[in-house]
DNA sequence: CTTAACTCCGTAGTTTGGTACGGAGTCAAG
DNA sequence: CTTGACTCCGTACCAAACTACGGAGTTAAG
């Protein structure tokens, strides 16, 4: 299925990896991808697994994983450490849960800041200036 | 009502407003805090406007404005602007409101996952590994 | 063989909201 | 008049995830 191996440059690389150059070279020197060795004063090659590590990054990243946890995820990537992967996953569905209630909690506050704005049309005081001044909660 | 006008120094002035001395240098060289004269090689002085306008800055964050936002609520916190903090409020509900259809999408996709997992107990590869790997969507 | 495009590598800058540090000046008490 | 606490000010540093830059080497095409 390999359909060519070992054969991109790093430019290559990133587009198929949808990702820039730049990025790959920050991945490198954050160990999340291996840097392939340099056939001797020449230039580096990449393949498909390469590839399909960065979107593998980019997966995690969009559920919420900092990239050191992607690190963490990657180790585990043979596939055989399944609890490890759903306790990291559990983990981080609480701290989205946790997100959740404290955004809902602001949405509220802001949500009566401005009905009471839109209502106090004519008197003379901003309610959400004088809410915020005297020191409006979130709760 | 000004039990003490002009006469807390800097360190008083930041116990009171509940932020540390370095918070408020900060906000001095963000221009959220006017820096008050210093009466020729002395000490500044502060007063209860100042610390007011700490929380104001304080609840503003709370409620997820950025400091630079914050500074355009301040141009208007003589509070006759009703409207333009009313339409600022209503951006931020709407960022606020995207955030959390970002986050649900999220969890609901971590959710699955995790359930996933539990369900395949039994089986070789790890679902979660499995999914990121293959280009998890959020949605 | 030249030239353009691309790679390599290190260093530095971006954003946000601060925190930490160090030397010098100032102020109040004793 | 000295001591200790505090202030002033600039500079540097923190996380996170990149982005930008510049000089040198390499490679592919014509």
């Amino acid at each position: 299925m390999k359909a060519s191996p070992e054969n991109l440059t790093i430019g290559a690389f990133a587009r198929m990896a949808g990702v820039t150059v730049e990025s790959i070279r920050f991945y490198q020197r954050k160990r999340l991808l291996p840097e392939p060795a340099r056939p001797l004063g020449s230039i580096r090659r990449y393949d498909e697994t390469d590839v399909a590590r960065v979107k593998f990054i980019k997966s995690a990243q969009r559920l919420g994983f900092t990239l050191d946890e992607v690190a963490g995820l990657l180790q585990l990537d043979d596939g055989t450490q399944c609890d490890e992967a759903r306790t990291i996953a559990e983990q981080k569905l609480a701290e989205v849960r946790g997100k959740l209630q404290h955004l809902r909690r602001i949405e509220s506050t802001l949500k009566q800041l401005v009905a009471d704005c839109c209502v106090s049309q004519g008197r003379i005081a901003c309610p959400i200036i004088n809410s915020l001044a005297g020191g409006a909660a979130v709760a």
